[in-house]
RNA sequence: GCCCGAGUGGCGGAAUGGUAGACGCAGCGGAUUCAAAAUCCGCCGCCCUUGCGGGUGUGAGAGUUCGACUCUCUCCUCGGGCACCA
């Protein structure tokens, strides 16, 4: 035997894997089924090690569950849908779906050599029509069960995508793909009634006991439920058409704090004001183009206009107070309006000082003396008893709230409502590349939906980006149609589905993706839910919720059964693959001559220059702003002109790849890392995301071609735990290497081992042999239950332990081959091509993937002494080696009679002795 | 601002009320080698001690307990989510 060759053995093993159809899943009713899924990758062109690793995990637990004897369907496909599709083709005159397949090409190309257990006969592309079709059909139905709908809304336009954007994408205040600043723009769109939902999809995250708690506070959080009550108050002063005006807040209790109202400039009052008033439209216009910018949104100081309108408080007949329109307000959530009680809310409390409205508290905080409690500038939020409010006086704030509801319900002025802050998903998008929305629109029957024998609406297959905008608008052979119903000529609808949409739904039409309706029965039935779901914690608010969301509205249009609502039992977010990144401050500079000396602390003497000019060096100059690197490798660099100095102009941090640097070859120069090309010290930073902009991305084709699918396998999988961020780092790729080629050498070793050893004392060996078996047994316990707890690592850490122990065994050659089969067959959930080898050098024929799991022998786990830890006042001091099945009282005589406790004890007799049986014994004096 | 989570050797991490530092990486010493690589053996928290051994130690401080990395409270630092949601 010799070494081990990755770049022969893992095609060869994948090559038997494919022939024998190993990874096809069908349905096999005696069998139980696992359905494991990673979330499926976005056909960019290249997988990284993100991909890696993710993938790896979901093999792990698919190989696990099939050497456990289940049924397993582990799929895989692409979420090709998108902008990056249509950008492409601008810059590089393609078309979307040329690109997208090429993509998917390459990346199932690179995918391959993993050596993953999917069943590839399943893989499909949002893209194919096959799929969008269904698609289209499930709209269709969604559309007539009342879950989807068309509205004129105020909508999130990304200006640079040219395109709206749904809330959920937006990041501050700028599109999630873009970066461009989101301008509000009012179009007709169409919405899921995903908010029809809130209550439900709130409550059952609770049942989603294998769901990481974090990914179910945001989701709790992103829902937002709040209780209160919506009051209606009479108005004074107001057109006719607007006497009264709704207000919800979820702090009646403060109502006899009210200092004024405040309405949304959308609001439907504001409109109409708007129309008779200069000054007020002109504030409303004002509002739509504020918070244009981050620091707008970030700063943005409360404004209002008062609209000369009074708001009649309806407990207080003498009270009344101004309604004024402000930009704070949100016409989207509540009714849009709300009553401002400034004492007891920053915001209103903000907007008060500002156009000096009245301050009075409501609510005095506990250790407070309710005469002399004043509001400054901190509105007080907390717990206290109500003041200066009539009846509900004295009373906390709980006792005020369900009193002043039922006061409020009782006049016919309240009625409690409960609130959400997930708003309807608003699905369209203007743009090619996405799943057309079938419907059509009429002049004579307005929109009909397409029939279904029609479907799908297929996209044209070229499209026009020389300009901006939906090249499907600007397509009238594709937009011009027959209307269904009355054939009259008329339009399709030009919007397709946001993406998320494509995503919502694809673990479902995995398990029978050949299916002429979008799901059926029998598969669903048999495949669904998703028993373990893989993937990264940035979805988890957008695809989970969207997903659950789907699986309630396919349930209801009879795509998914009734156990498939919370379609993803398990749900493990792995985290990400870091680097460090590597750096070089790049300068403009301006040269400066003056008597100065190398190194010297010097200040920038041209005005432009905004910083502190730390040192510089030589005639093309380095200068960095950053001194503590720089200086500790200014030893290297002579400078030739000391009179030389440079001023920074400006400049630029440019990033350099893991390829592009090396560690000098002699630590003399400098401890650190160079630019190979001219041997210039680069800034080491944090490790961080790998990412194309920082280039601190290390790909992963490469490394299985220097290092074998297996050692980047095994790597991902080792040391950080999985749902934390791992380093990626080239010793601990060699490590993992080391230790695949270490494993093999020792199965050479083993097997190559002459038949002995008639020296070896008979008792000797009966030692080595339980020692062996012993430490199998603790093997197979310990990695079973890291592949069970999703704790890699852990397993890992066992696997290493068994490797070293194995191969200093002096147990007979036999019973260290049976080792190495359950050494092998442990190991082939991380490493299947090196297991696979192992089990065929053993002299199998059949392949490792039907060998089932070891079960662990407890009997050779149970020893006749224990080592136990003995403590003097919680202290550890020593081990004392004691009979497995002692009482505790005999365990406390055999501790207390001990020499060594005795001297530690000085004699003195303990107060207490404490015995843990099997864990420890703690002697208190 | 609000809500979560995390802080353990030089590094990644293990131990979730009972022996702190498993396992890996890096480092150090040795064997092998003409030499190097590779491999193998050993050491490896910090302080004192030639050694035996002792002390100390899980972000800081208090508390609960026979016993705390683990539970409680306060604070510090870092990371994440949400952010005019009334």
């Amino acid at each position: 035997m010799s070494k081990y060759n990755a770049n022969e053995i893992e095609p060869k093993w994948q090559e038997k894997w494919n022939e024998q159809n190993l990874f096809k899943a069908t349905i096999d009713e005696s069998k139980q089924k696992y359905y494991v899924l990673e979330m499926f990758p976005y056909p960019s062109g290249r997988i990284h090690m993100g991909h890696v690793r993710n993938y790896t995990m979901g093999d792990v637990v698919a190989r696990y569950k099939m050497s456990k004897g289940f049924n397993v369907l582990h799929p895989m496909g692409w979420d090709a849908f998108g902008m990056p599709a249509e950008n492409a083709a601008m810059e590089q005159n393609t078309q979307p779906s040329d690109w997208t397949y090429k993509n998917i090409k390459i990346m199932r190309a690179q995918l391959q050599p993993m050596g993953l257990s999917i069943d590839w006969t399943r893989e499909f592309a949002t893209c194919d029509p096959t799929y969008y079709g269904q698609q289209q059909a499930m709209f269709l139905d969604m559309l007539n069960s009342g879950l989807v709908y068309r509205k004129n809304a105020l909508v999130n336009w990304d200006p640079v995508d040219m395109t709206v954007l749904a809330n959920e994408q937006v990041e501050e205040g700028r599109g999630w793909r873009s970066g461009a600043v989101v301008e509000r723009r009012e179009l007709n769109q169409w919405f899921f009634n995903i908010s029809k939902f809130s209550d439900e999809l709130l409550a059952s995250v609770d049942n989603l006991s294998h769901w990481p708690e974090k990914v179910k506070l945001m989701q709790k959080n992103w829902i937002g439920k709040s209780t209160g009550i919506e009051i209606t108050f009479q108005l004074r002063n107001a057109p006719t058409t607007h006497s009264k005006l709704k207000v919800y807040t979820t702090r009646p209790d403060t109502i006899f704090g009210m200092s004024f109202c405040g309405i949304s400039p959308n609001h439907p009052l504001a409109k109409y004001l708007a129309k008779k008033n200069n000054l007020i439209k002109n504030f409303i216009t004002s509002c739509e183009k504020l918070g244009n910018t981050e620091e707008a949104l970030e700063t943005a100081e409360k404004k209002g206009i008062d609209t000369g309108i009074t708001v009649l408080h309806p407990l207080d007949k003498n009270k009344a107070v101004p309604l004024y329109i402000a930009n704070f307000i949100l016409m989207d959530y509540g009714t849009g309006a709300i009553f401002g009680c400034p004492a007891h809310d920053q915001r209103d409390l903000d907007f008060a000082r500002k156009y000096g409205l009245e301050v009075m508290p409501v609510v005095c905080p506990v250790e407070e003396d309710e005469n002399s409690f004043k509001i400054l500038d901190r509105a007080f939020t907390g717990v206290g008893t109500v003041i200066n409010s009539d009846f509900l006086n004295g009373k906390n704030i709980a006792e005020a709230k369900s009193l002043i509801i039922a006061h409020l319900e009782e006049l016919k002025v309240g009625t409690p409502k409960v609130n959400f802050r997930l708003r309807d998903w608003g699905i369209s998008r203007q743009r090619y590349w996405g799943c057309p929305i079938p419907v059509i629109h009429c002049h004579k029957c307005g929109i009909v939906p397409e029939k279904k024998n029609n479907l799908p609406v297929k996209l044209p297959a070229t499209a026009d980006f020389s300009k901006p905008g939906n090249p499907l608008d600007r397509d009238l052979n594709w937009k011009r149609t027959t209307c269904p119903n009355c054939g009259s000529e008329s339009m399709r609808e030009t919007d397709t589905m946001d993406t998320f949409v494509d995503s919502s739904w694809y673990f479902a039409r995995f398990t029978n993706p050949n299916s002429l309706t979008p799901t059926d029965k029998k598969s669903t039935d048999y495949w669904m839910n998703v028993d373990q779901y893989i993937g990264g914690v940035e979805h988890a608010i957008l695809h989970l919720l969207y997903s659950r969301f789907f699986a309630r509205a396919m349930h209801i249009t009879q795509h998914l059964p009734m156990k498939s609502k919370e379609p993803f039992t398990a749900l493990f977010t792995q985290g990400m693959v870091c680097h460090e990144t590597y750096s070089c401050f790049k300068l403009t500079v301006r040269t400066v001559t003056g008597n100065f000396e190398i190194g010297q602390e010097i200040i920038g003497t041209e005005s432009k220059a905004k910083s502190t000019i730390k040192f510089l060096i030589q005639d093309d100059i380095i200068v960095i702003n950053k001194p503590k690197k720089a200086f500790k490798n200014g030893e290297k660099i002579t400078v030739t002109n000391s009179k030389t100095i440079a001023v920074i102009l400006s400049g630029t941090t440019e990033w350099f790849s893991p390829e592009e640097v090396s560690s000098p070859k002699s630590e003399e120069y400098f401890k650190g890392k160079m630019l190979i090309k001219n041997g210039a010290p680069v800034e080491i930073g944090n490790s961080i995301k790998m990412s194309k902009s920082k280039k601190n991305v290390v790909d992963p084709i490469d490394i299985i071609e220097q290092y074998g699918a297996d050692t980047a396998r095994w790597f991902v999988m080792s040391d950080s735990p999985p749902d934390r961020d791992v380093e990626w780092t080239e010793a601990g790729i060699d490590g993992a290497w080391r230790h695949i080629q270490k494993v093999w050498k020792l199965c050479s070793d083993i097997l190559s081992q002459k038949e002995i050893d008639s020296k070896v004392d008979p008792e000797g060996e009966n030692i080595n042999v339980m020692k062996l078996k012993k430490a199998t047994a603790l093997t197979i316990k310990g990695v079973t239950q890291g592949i069970e707890d999703f704790a890699f690592n852990k397993a890992i850490a066992k696997l290493y332990e068994f490797t070293n122990f194995l191969s200093k065994s002096y147990a007979p050659r036999k019973n260290k081959i049976e080792a190495l089969g359950h050494l092998a067959v442990l190991m082939q959930p991380m490493t299947p091509h090196l297991a696979e080898e192992i089990w065929a050098a053993l002299g199998n024929s059949d392949t490792i993937m039907h060998q089932s799991w070891p079960k662990v022998d407890e009997t050779v786990l149970l020893e006749d002494n224990i080592e136990i830890p003995i403590q003097i006042n919680g202290k550890k001091k020593f081990e004392l080696s004691i009979p497995r099945d002692l009482s505790i009282p005999e365990i406390e005589n055999l501790v207390l009679e001990d020499k060594k406790v005795f001297s530690l004890t000085e004699g003195n007799k303990p107060k207490r002795i404490i015995v843990i049986p099997g864990r420890i014994v703690n002697v208190v004096l």
